[in-house]
RNA sequence: CGGAGCGUAGCUCAGGUGGCAGAGCACGUGCCUUGGGAGCACGGGGUCGCAGGUUCAAGUCCUGCCGCUCCGACCA
């Protein structure tokens, strides 16, 4: 391709309104434009790359003995009342209206669809198992889109659905899946991880995310350098055994006035001592209406999906200033004895001795607080929020915590959509039963925005040579010197026959305009043609920062190893 | 959805107390230049987000709306 004839607007200052590196640099490089918040547009350059991403995707999901199908974007409202989902899903399901007043969504997801589809046509257990895959266009109204194509309200993604005929085969097809993620990932040049995950909504029997590791990302995670445990930190186990403070002898319960001294720092300052014998007591709201108050150590954070998982809930909040008041509960002197709510304690507090906890009294703490002897929760439950250097539940080896971006995520559904839409299949013994479904999801326009994240410097993106649009870029420094440009010309012929993907700057532009918006562009090689084209020499540079020149009579041999 | 901020040229932004719409970059033409976003000259480009109000006069003050961004909640 040529630059003179091509559509790759550069800028060199980004808009004000990008935040994070690859939403800047995707823009600044000419590579998407913004049509509305979280809606955006690809250019040649981008859909280019959004190609190559989406062919290894597709290599693999084949190679996987999975079935691409295109399902439609624009999905009736029946479907989704089948399954509920029509009322559960939110504001964030985009939701229209046809000439005849019916109700339609765009789709976020295709579960729905999908399972109509396999109902309508498959009926024995002679045509399982089977999974569907398709690449296409998602639409979901997001709170808050944001971080350009990290969060977008449109975007492009992956999606696979399987389907058995026992537990055993899913748990199979699941595996499979598991293992052409690692081949994709692994393919698409980027350092990710695979998590232990929570299921979330979308329900299911176990889960694990792919999280490509980028400093500043949204999915926090811990892992274990010893034992390969990773793990999203909203599900990671904790490990309090070795976490646990040496055990001592009971001293009497003791009332203590801190005056205006609520928060946990404060009450270990001004009592004198570690957070780690603070206990805190949260009073939760469950989305089924129950109220409870969940004790855990001063030094921990509690994690509320592990709260909802275990109560079985859709969702929970804090109970506000004005609800705690309505329970005659004193904000920041909150504690266990004389509350009258159910109280279940995380871990951290079991074992622990002489603890200090609020005296439900304005400006009063109870000190040499000691289980069962003062009171008993109900049970003691894991709730904490894993962290690094928290014993790995598997090998007991200090856990290491990184942020990254989720860019792959898969499930193991079980029966609930195919029961739901009654997805049923006659099986060997003559007897009908559920079809068993996974899913398996990868962001595609994120990945692209992940890769950036991942690999760039102050000059612009560096891309994988997996996924970056060209290969090679040649930069006829002056377009104006016959002899240079004969020569670039040549080069670019021979590449063009070789089979490699390559752009050459033929603008008049001055030598730096080339080579800013090269390092912008982020092609990962370079072979550039300059002042010492007369004495044969030209250079070949790697994005990375190499350079050599090299002599024109070895260009041959250049261009074959870039084949 | 709660909190904060912003909206003036394609981009980045300046335009005290109300008084002729601005700069740099980008764009066009010409000259010159070609190893890190060169220089000179000339030129084109605006519903100052929208609507209403106050005023002799509004980019500027007031009200409402819309859009965008950030923090949080949410997020298969």
């Amino acid at each position: 391709m040529r630059m003179s004839v091509y559509f790759a607007p550069t800028m060199k200052e980004a808009p004000a309104e990008a935040e994070v590196p690859s939403h800047k640099l995707l823009l600044r490089a000419g590579y998407i434009r913004k049509l509305a918040s979280g809606i955006y547009e690809y250019l040649p350059l981008g859909l280019r790359v959004l190609r190559k991403i989406e062919n290894i995707i597709r290599k693999y999901m084949d190679e996987a003995g999975a079935l691409e199908v295109l399902l439609p974007i624009l999905t009736p409202a029946e479907l989704w009342q089948e399954t509920g989902r029509w009322d559960v899903y939110g504001k964030e399901l985009f939701r229209l209206k046809d000439r005849k007043n019916r109700d339609f969504a765009l789709g976020p997801t295709h579960e729905e669809t999908i399972t109509d589809l396999v109902r309508k046509n498959i009926h024995s257990y002679k045509d399982l198992p089977k999974n569907f895959y398709q690449i296409q266009t998602k639409f979901r109204d997001e709170a808050r889109p944001r971080y350009g194509l990290i969060r977008g309200r449109e975007f492009i993604m992956k999606d696979a659905y399987s389907f058995d005929i026992s537990e055993e085969m899913a748990v199979k097809s699941y595996e499979i899946m598991k293992e052409t993620y690692h081949k994709i990932f692994s393919s698409l040049g980027l350092d990710y991880i695979m998590v232990e995950a929570d299921v979330g909504a979308i329900g299911g029997k176990y889960s694990h995310e792919f999280v490509v590791k980028v400093p500043n990302g949204e999915a926090h995670i811990v892992y274990c350098e010893k034992c390969g445990y990773a793990a999203n930190v909203e599900t990671a186990k904790y490990e309090f055994e070795l976490d646990k403070l040496p055990p001592e002898d009971e001293k009497p319960l003791e009332k203590v006035y801190t005056p205006n001294v609520s928060s946990v720092e404060d009450v270990a300052k001004f009592l004198n001592v570690d957070t780690k014998k603070i206990v805190k007591t949260l009073v939760y709201i469950l989305s089924d209406g129950r109220k409870v108050a969940v004790l855990i150590r001063g030094d921990r954070e509690l994690n509320e999906t592990k709260l909802i998982n275990y109560f079985k809930v859709l969702d929970c909040r804090l109970a506000t200033s004005e609800e705690l008041k309505e329970m005659n509960i004193v904000e920041g002197f909150v504690g266990p004895i004389g509350l009258n709510l159910p109280i279940y304690a995380d871990i951290s507090v079991k074992d622990l001795h002489n603890f200090v906890i609020g005296a439900n009294e304005k400006d009063y703490h109870f000190i040499n607080v000691n289980i069962p002897r003062d009171f008993e929760p109900i049970e003691f439950v894991d709730f904490s929020t894993a962290r690094e250097n928290d014993p790995c539940p598997v090998c007991k080896a200090p856990l290491k915590e990184t942020t990254g971006l989720e860019v792959g995520h898969i499930f193991l559904l079980g029966t609930k959509y195919s029961e739901a839409m009654k997805a049923y299949f006659v099986d060997k013994d003559g007897k009908e039963k559920p079809i068993i479904m996974g899913c398996y999801g990868i962001g595609v326009s994120r990945l692209m925005a992940a890769a950036v994240e991942q690999s760039y410097d102050e000059n612009g993106i560096i891309w994988p040579e997996e996924i970056a649009p060209f290969k090679l870029m040649i930069l006829p420094l002056n377009i104006k010197d016959e002899k240079i440009k004969n020569k670039a010309e040549e080069i670019y012929k021979k590449a063009l026959d070789l089979g490699i993907e390559v752009l050459i700057d033929d603008r008049n532009i001055s030598a730096g305009a080339k080579f800013k918006d090269a390092d912008l562009i982020g092609i990962p090689y370079r072979i550039v043609i300059g002042r010492k084209l007369k004495d044969g020499i030209i250079e070949f540079q790697k994005r990375t920062g190499e350079k050599e020149e090299i002599s024109i009579n070895d260009i041959d041999n250049l261009l074959e190893k870039l084949k």
